[in-house]
DNA sequence: GTTGGCACTCTGTCCGTGCGAGTGCCAGCC
DNA sequence: GGCTGGCACTCGCACGGACAGAGTGCCAAC
């Protein structure tokens, strides 16, 4: 029915003005600016009836109205275009991710080129660990009983953990831990990593099985690890930069929960490649974040995930730019690192 | 003379209750609080000679006095006591950092251990390259022409690089590779590793030579590399805390000069091991940096300096007891380092 | 050289007023 | 039945004057 069109698109020119004025939008302003084809006295009832669903609310009284978290929902899901990205963002994007020389390098780059685009905070998490494969794995001799154990994955990730060894090692043994380890975790994604250790055990030569029992042990652990799943964060500028208007003095509990880490991780880790995902004000059902929200998607090649990225920012925000943005960097990132 | 004295035994005052309070200090309140021996009209006169020198300034007319950059220069210089931390500050620092497995996780955890014993931003360089000698050097073969370098530090840092080789290779090229560049390259300074290139460069079997030239100049370019020098920041969210207060509205060319890093960077690499280094308000000479202090100290072990630590705060903060947190601290990490 | 007294200055706050924006309601119109 | 213009009403906010309080500088006295 033409009144329920009519009422969206005077939510839809709420959300809009808004989010460009940061001023609570009233009925005549919204006549003005837009094409609604009914008067102020029309759309003051059509408010009446979005703000009694749920959608719109006044800050005060006499005050314009401004979209709840509801609003900005239904804004999102059925009311907003994809917006192309234009050709100069296109080009930013590869003239920033281009010449970067190593893993940390193109994360670093990626997290800022996503602020710098979305003008908002932006966070990228590192390939997760259990979803990467063995490239390969060093083993270096520190002292006769000290081993460093470097693994490197097909995401680019290098990490490095200290053994200490039961018994003392010389180079010919680290040369045979080397090939065996290489040979039985060599191409292994590393959620399988456990599952080979028993086999590797049963047929290594038995002088070495005490060792590689100790070694596949800090490998597995590594994985498990919770501490590497690791995020990139950058542009908390951007916080600073509306402070007061939009984040009412949130500001602090949002930049411990972006140190913390694990709060935003566990956001931006459950998603899939390709699908942009957002998370509005209270769905992220963390209080530090009942006042942002979480714009993300997940990067990776050929339909395999290494990880998410995406942005965080006041929920109202130019969705239909930021998750435009953060698809396109997404992507692009994905063919950087199948590359490499 | 008696006079001189006092006057600095005012400032001493003037700063300890400003920084414990924030609001400009008065000649009343003054004598209340510390056992001055005279009364507010003889303090008056102390402070318009203070006023005069440029060690204390008054926001407004009616107002009481605030120190200056220069008034907190000689507090730092000649009327601090250091500051012992207390116990249980000491066992926060053991229980804290014990238990990191690697180098990030040391940096990640010093950086959150330092925010939060002195409510400052806490800033961690990683082990400079230019300083750390090679532990080892690892060739991985990614395709028929395609290299992995990496290279692991005695700080433990590991830095890669993707070397494309001008020539097809196969796994004995590698072997032959990986042995020559550690023998050239074990042990060595990564300052003094250009040096060894052209006697690597004439010694090697020929068929060898055209890689080792690439791969040494990849090394030598990861050395120097801007990016290669990099910070670990934490405990942004202290900035928030007096936001407004404290800083004026400037929180936001701070943030962004952690994110640049490149500023932050010149100011902690400056350091020597041992020696704590106090920079305050404009002696910064950067304009993001001009309402803040800088208190830094190079952390290392055996007279050796990997790195700068430092916390970055208002001029108004604390300076012996942060001063005494990062010397601590820097001390603590060096140890650890050394060990691993 | 120090002290108490005093006049002065300035800021922050409180309160009352007026203005403007925006609404809800209602009677009239298509 | 839905849309429109008109109108009264409600608030928030900016402006301005008055006032109290804090702190100073100066001066005469000790």
């Amino acid at each position: 029915m033409a009144h329920e069109e009519r009422r969206l698109e005077v939510l839809r020119a709420i959300v809009q003005d808004y989010v460009s004025t940061n001023d609570p939008v009233g009925s005549k302003a919204l006549a003005e600016r837009h094409d609604l084809g009914v008067s102020p006295a029309t759309i003051r009832s059509d408010m009446a009836v979005l703000e009694e669903q749920g959608y719109i609310t006044q800050p005060h009284t006499s005050a314009g109205r401004v979209p709840t978290d509801k609003g900005y929902r239904l804004f999102v899901d059925r009311l907003s275009a994809v917006k192309p990205l234009s050709m100069a963002e296109r080009r930013a994007i590869e003239r920033f991710l281009d010449g970067a020389v190593d893993l940390h390098d193109v994360l670093t780059r990626t997290v800022r080129l996503l602020a710098s685009l979305t003008r908002q905070v932006a966070v990228v998490q590192w390939p997760t660990l259990s979803r990467s494969a063995v490239r390969h794995l060093e083993v270096v001799q520190l002292t006769a009983s000290r081993l460093l154990l470097v693994l490197i994955t097909d995401t680019g990730r290098v990490e490095q953990r200290v053994v200490e060894s039961p018994v003392e090692i010389d180079a010919d043994a680290v040369a045979e831990l080397r090939s065996l380890l290489n040979a039985t975790f060599g191409g292994a994604r590393l959620g399988e990593a456990g599952g080979r250790v028993p086999e590797l055990l049963e047929t290594a030569p038995p002088h070495l099985r005490g060792l590689l029992a100790v070694l596949s042990a800090a490998l597995v652990e590594t994985l498990v690890e919770p501490g590497e799943d690791r995020l990139v964060v950058g542009g908390t500028a951007n916080l600073a930069r509306t402070s007061g208007l939009d984040f009412a003095g949130t500001v602090r509990p949002l930049l411990e929960a972006l140190e913390e880490q694990v709060v935003v991780l566990r956001l931006i880790g459950e998603v899939d490649a390709g699908t942009v995902l957002v998370r509005i004000g209270e769905e992220n059902a963390h209080e530090a974040l009942a006042g942002a929200s979480v714009v993300s998607v997940g990067y990776g090649s050929g339909g395999r995930s290494f990880g998410g990225l995406g942005v965080v920012g006041p929920t109202r925000m130019d969705y239909p730019g930021n998750m435009a943005a953060v698809r396109a960097v997404a992507r692009y990132v994905g063919h950087l690192l199948a590359e490499s």
